[in-house]
DNA sequence: GGAGGAAAATTG
DNA sequence: CAATTTTCCTCC
């Protein structure tokens, strides 16, 4: 309901802590760029999901289920149509958040086990989830960890009915989430679901693969081969488990739709049951399966009483498993509805990891946080969330059907360290790592790149997976004795298959050439108002994909305001493919030609934006030339010959007076 | 498991 | 057809 509506909590459940909390979170995330948080720019229709309410979300949505009644029972029905009206754009699918947002304790069961969630979900989760799970063999274990963790709280409303009967039964899967998008799909008359299974696209692309008669032949082929051959129902990697078909899922959902349930086992039902009654102070979102929601929109109520604000506290649990895919929509709700809400209302759950320690609840605890794709601040007041140590500018992705490619690097060795200033409190946080984009735009989940979960005696850093949205997010927790610092060094990265992504619904990004990205990390402060604080930051922009990695960047432009260039000036060269580590070499020559010097010149990381570079020109050596001097650049990305750099021609365009005016102002060149 | 290379497959 | 992406192979 709430979220739903309202922005989600206001409306239906009076939290008040909601609403007054949502002011300074939000806001201050872009403290930098207020007008962000609700990114009018954006393309994904960002503004107006947010702005537009809640309700005049759905109601627009309508079909999902505008009418509150009939969502439940019909839900996939509205949902698949309303998907693809809503999802317009990626990484919207307000109107399944919404729907998610709603509990889903109410929801008749048949219901639930609709969850409409899937549809969306499927896509993304399934592609992410897949993604994850099928690369990712953790996250069989992980998402099942948390299912078998978190289980049913969060399903349990929304997606109970899928998980339940998937995940209970089956288990772990963390791809259930996908499955279930499986199942929706294939109940949406996508073919066969099973295969489907396989994470990512394979469902999207099964179903779709009908739709699509581009590419069939041979990608679809081969891809579903994998599907069915490799990754069967569920990625043959990831779990095994999951049966052939699709499954409890699948078959659940199936039956769901078709208005059985009884294809439920006793078991899948009673995790149902225990997640309705459990559920409550999970998320209404998260858990959720989006269609769910939209069911749960329908019953506010219980929603409303998960809600309170639990404290912020610690508890933490981590997220539902269920974040799955649909989760992520909860957030979106509430993006939508009111930033601020997120933050406000956050109950914390009261589930918490199976492991040690329970990490910072506020991230979990609150259904409510903000979605991945708002724009947050890196610092506010005491606190900042700093990159003490910035990943490699190259890391090559794993596709699914490769093996791992470990874990992102730090330029000079080791690890990515991330760090929280200004924590002065003896309650761990945890701390949420993503893949996100690169571009020009807002930062947001990276559709086509996924967080891949690594393990091994060689990670130090104990990590948990979660499923946002599409999105596979990874928790480590940041504890105060280690001076809320973290060692990233179990985050690998994940490439989906561009024509999966392609083809969700609402995906508007293009994979082809979209291959950087950065590594988002979030955490969510408690404070003592009982709010929550989330500060963000990403990483340096990270070519993952092994073609681009090679290439040596283009120079288009260099600029010419920043001149003279004597040394110890800086300049900015613009054009593509240049990234964090990209060399520029100047060399001089004495009018003669003769070789006078070379120098690698300094790079501002700081100052780098995507495929620009800002360099600090060295001093030149022969400064007392009257004639033109000679002076050419070459650059080069990552390890590469010296014959291998690109030469460049440097262009002030009167090189004599530049020299003239620095020698006569500046001692710099000695 | 984690790379590095590169062939095979797709795209535009 | 060239650029890119994805799948395979090999090696340590």
């Amino acid at each position: 309901h709430y979220g739903y509506a309202s922005s989600n909590v206001s409306p239906a459940l009076p939290l008040p802590t909601a609403h007054s909390t949502l002011p300074a979170p939000c806001h201050n995330l872009q403290t930098s760029t207020p007008g962000i948080v609700p990114p009018a720019d954006h393309p994904s229709g960002y503004g107006a999901a947010l702005d537009g309410g809640p309700t005049g979300y759905f109601l627009s949505s309508g079909h999902a289920r505008p009418d509150g009644a009939p969502a439940l029972e019909s839900p996939r029905i509205e949902i698949t149509s309303c998907l693809g009206l809503y999802h317009n754009n990626n990484q919207f699918f307000h109107d399944v958040e919404v729907e998610d947002v709603l509990p889903s304790s109410k929801r008749s069961p048949s219901t639930a086990t609709l969850s409409l969630p899937s549809l969306e979900a499927y896509r993304d989760p399934s592609c992410l989830s897949p993604a994850s799970s099928l690369s990712s063999r953790s996250c069989n274990s992980e998402a099942s960890s948390y299912e078998s963790n978190y289980s049913y709280p969060y399903a349990s409303p929304q997606t109970s009915p899928w998980q339940s009967p998937c995940v209970s039964p089956k288990t772990t899967d963390p791809e259930e989430g996908f499955p279930r998008g499986l199942g929706a799909c294939t109940l949406l008359g996508s073919p066969r679901h099973s295969p489907s299974t396989s994470p990512r696209a394979s469902v999207t692309e099964e179903s779709w693969l009908g739709a699509r008669s581009s590419r069939p032949a041979s990608p679809c082929n081969k891809r579903k081969y994998s599907l069915n051959g490799r990754q069967p129902p569920y990625s043959p990697h990831h779990s095994p488990t999951p049966s052939p078909h699709g499954s409890p899922r699948v078959s659940v959902t199936d039956d769901s739709w078709l208005g059985n349930t009884t294809q439920y086992t006793s078991s899948a039902i009673v995790a149902a049951i225990n997640a309705l009654t459990t559920d409550s102070s999970l998320d209404l979102g998260d858990g959720v399966p989006v269609k769910s929601r939209k069911t749960t929109l329908e019953q506010p109520p219980s929603v409303a009483l998960k809600v309170e604000p639990v404290g912020e506290d610690l508890g933490s649990p981590p997220p539902p498993a269920d974040f799955a895919p649909e989760d992520f929509s909860s957030f979106q709700h509430i993006r939508k509805g009111g930033f601020c809400d997120q933050y406000l209302a956050v109950p914390q759950h009261p589930y918490q990891w199976a492991k040690p320690k329970p990490l910072s609840p506020a991230s979990y605890m609150s259904p409510t946080l903000p979605a991945l794709d708002w724009q947050l601040p890196s610092h506010s007041g005491p606190y900042e969330l700093r990159i003490e140590v910035q990943p490699k500018s190259h890391h090559r992705a794993h596709y699914e059907t490769e093996g791992s490619r470990g874990a992102v690097k730090a330029s000079a060795g080791g690890h990515p360290i991330v760090q929280l200033h200004g924590y002065l409190e003896s309650e761990p946080l945890m701390l949420q790592l993503f893949i996100g984009t690169a571009d020009d735009r807002l930062l947001r989940p990276h559709a086509f790149y996924q967080v891949h979960r690594i393990t091994g005696k060689t990670v130090s850093t104990t990590s948990h997976e979660a499923i946002l949205s599409n999105t596979k997010v990874l928790e480590i927790p940041l504890l105060p004795e280690n001076s809320m610092r973290a060692v990233i060094d179990c985050a690998g990265i994940l490439k989906l298959r561009n024509s999966d992504i392609e083809l969700r619904k609402g995906e508007t990004d293009i994979g082809r050439k979209n291959t950087r990205v950065r590594l988002v990390f979030r955490v969510h402060v408690p404070q003592p108002s009982g709010r929550t604080l989330s500060l963000q930051v990403a990483s340096n922009p990270i070519e993952c994909s092994q073609r681009s990695a090679q290439e040596l960047p283009l120079v288009e432009k260099q600029s010419t305001d920043s001149y003279p260039v004597m040394g110890g000036k800086k300049m900015v060269l613009s054009g593509h493919n240049f990234l964090q580590d990209s060399k520029v070499i100047f060399v001089e020559k004495a009018p003669d030609g003769h070789h006078v010097w070379e120098m690698e010149a300094k790079t501002d990381r700081d100052l780098c934006k995507p495929n620009s570079l800002v360099v600090e020109i060295p001093p030149f050596r022969n400064q007392r030339i009257t004639s033109p001097v000679h002076v050419s650049f070459y650059v080069c990305n990552g390890k590469r010959k010296r014959s291998q750099y690109q030469r460049f021609t440097y262009l002030p365009a009167n090189v004599n007076e530049i020299i003239r005016n620095d020698l006569s102002s500046t001692s710099t060149h000695s």
